[in-house]
DNA sequence: TTGAAAGCGCTACCAT
DNA sequence: ATGGTAGCGCTTTCAA
């Protein structure tokens, strides 16, 4: 049904050669010859098929885009960077999302491979360093060590620890602890809670750590505290609902911090003070580490430095608030 | 580097025809030689090349996913579901997103032909309807119906409006209004708000309509109403906001509807009353329709019916709530 | 039950 | 400046 180059150059009554050459913009071609071929190929409404060009043992420009999920907020504004930079940069984003289950990303992977992909960003990490390892393509991750080798893309999450800590303190809480959900959301980094035991300044003293599965079964846990850090933002957004019905007034008697600042987030809680990560950056450096690494296989490729995160400790009054911004495209 | 066929048939002393003929587990072949070349297959660690293969007539099972963007959480709750179900279906996704930006759309759709996708999802609609007519491949569109003969999946919008509006209603609300958005989520259906107005049941008066915008520059528009309709549930959240910074009580004198439904804003606001879209099954009637049109390609298919949606009006104590879900992967 | 060989649509090398 | 042709890695006749 579709045409093909065959079928252009018969038209045009040239060779298949000629045809390819006016496509890939050759020099040394004459300009009655290039105007006879775009005729007819626009004529024959003619598409290059771009997977027999991936053929020639030139790239595919696949790139394999590896996430548990695309509904955590901080993710799906990643998502759309990257795929938003790696498109204009003339790649095409196959998603492979895998939850938390190691069976899934491994299938995901080879489908990948198998398809050629020019390379893999991943911030799934399911399976053991030896797999990664095993992968004979180039690989960048996000905010996880997959295995030796492999460059990983950071943020400074010490001092986002460190000055979450040092915000609660600042704003007069006097007991603070930090909140996990291993469950869903494991803290990734070590470094974190070193932030937050140094931002904190308190010397000695073990930091308090609450799960939030023990938190939803005995709220009355919550009188103790005036100051929680969250794992990320939504359960920031959660655990300041809790404190508000719990008569804490947040901001005033109480206060969350975040993790993440997606612009989700930043939207729908303006209150909510959290260590911002610069997803911009971060997608550039994850698709330059990348395309570094694909453009020298075998070289080693050096992770990035952390990148530096900031915090937005807001308390804006509702009047000065910006209106909302074009990412709310879509409604149904 | 990566080995082919061609050498996992040397190795294993067979002709390539016969491995590829264990790939695809033809009949007739012996057991031993089955064994021998699943044996060089592993020893080679092969990878058959997916583009190849889709070479050769065959279909190149890439499925296209065209949509504005994947951070409004109804999209990427709808985008992990279809690319959960089209993987285990054995279709890979490629996104492409397009904001609203009609040129970006057309270069995307043009890249995904190149590429020889079997079929293509959209919840795009920035380009005319020639466009999409011409367009030599499956297609099924979301909510929004691109051209004649494009098969549409759609929700019930007219019995979403109805609902929010009987439920405002109910819950007494006298002064009700509807907020749009349209500089960034335009009202998608005329029937929903022909719902609206029928839930309110005010015969021959006008439905008041306020600009989200004029809103946000003057709050005090909001002392007229007492109960709003939100064009999506994050609107819905920050009219909240603002009606609790101007002293009023959620759900006690002042009510809000969203739509919607995504689990994310479930979970962030359980009071929130919403209108829910049923993702699972959009997803499935979505892809259901495209791989019959991919079947039968000549074939005209018909849009299924509008997919129901059901209205969640939730005063759920907050001792009552559910811990959080495992949708909370990743936290960074 | 197995193999040889002809393509799929394209690029690249070698000619002219 | 242009064309012939040999592959890329695979599937698929047609033969044996």
């Amino acid at each position: 049904m579709t045409s093909t180059l065959k079928d252009v150059a018969k038209r045009a009554g040239v060779s298949v050669t000629t045809v390819s050459r006016v496509i890939n913009n050759y020099h040394s071609l004459s300009d009655k010859t290039i105007r006879k071929v775009r005729l007819a190929m626009r004529e024959l409404d003619y598409q290059p098929n771009a997977l027999a060009r991936a053929m020639q043992g030139k790239s595919s420009h696949f790139i394999g885009l590896v996430l548990p999920n695309v509904t955590n907020p901080f993710l799906a504004e990643l998502t759309n960077c990257l795929e938003e930079r790696l498109f204009t940069k003339g790649y095409k984003v196959i998603i492979a999302t895998t939850a938390t289950d190691d069976q899934l990303e491994q299938e995901h992977l080879g489908v990948l491979l198998a398809n050629q992909v020019d390379g893999i960003i991943s911030s799934s990490h399911n399976l053991d360093n030896e797999h990664y390892q095993r992968l004979a393509v180039p690989i960048v991750s996000f905010a996880h060590q997959l295995a030796e080798g492999i460059p990983v893309v950071t943020v400074d999450s010490y001092s986002g620890g460190r000055m979450a800590a040092a915000y609660l303190r600042e704003q007069g809480a006097k007991e603070v602890a930090l909140v996990l959900d291993e469950a869903h959301s494991p803290m990734s980094s070590r470094c974190r809670i070193d932030g937050i035991v140094d931002g904190l300044a308190r010397r000695g003293n073990a930091l308090a750590v609450i799960e939030l599965d023990e938190l939803i079964r005995k709220p009355l846990l919550l009188n103790q505290y005036d100051g929680l850090i969250a794992p990320n933002d939504e359960v920031a957004v959660q655990l300041q609902g809790m404190a508000r019905a719990s008569g804490r007034k947040i901001n005033e008697d109480f206060w969350v911090t975040g993790y993440n600042g997606s612009r989700l987030m930043q939207r729908l809680n303006p209150e909510l003070a959290t260590v911002v990560l610069p997803v911009q950056e971060l997608a550039d450096k994850l698709i330059a580490t990348l395309l570094e690494q694909i453009a020298h296989p075998d070289q080693v490729i050096e992770s990035p430095a952390p990148v530096p995160v900031r915090f937005r400790a807001t308390n804006v009054k509702r009047s000065e608030r910006k209106p909302l911004s074009p990412f709310y495209v879509a409604n149904y």
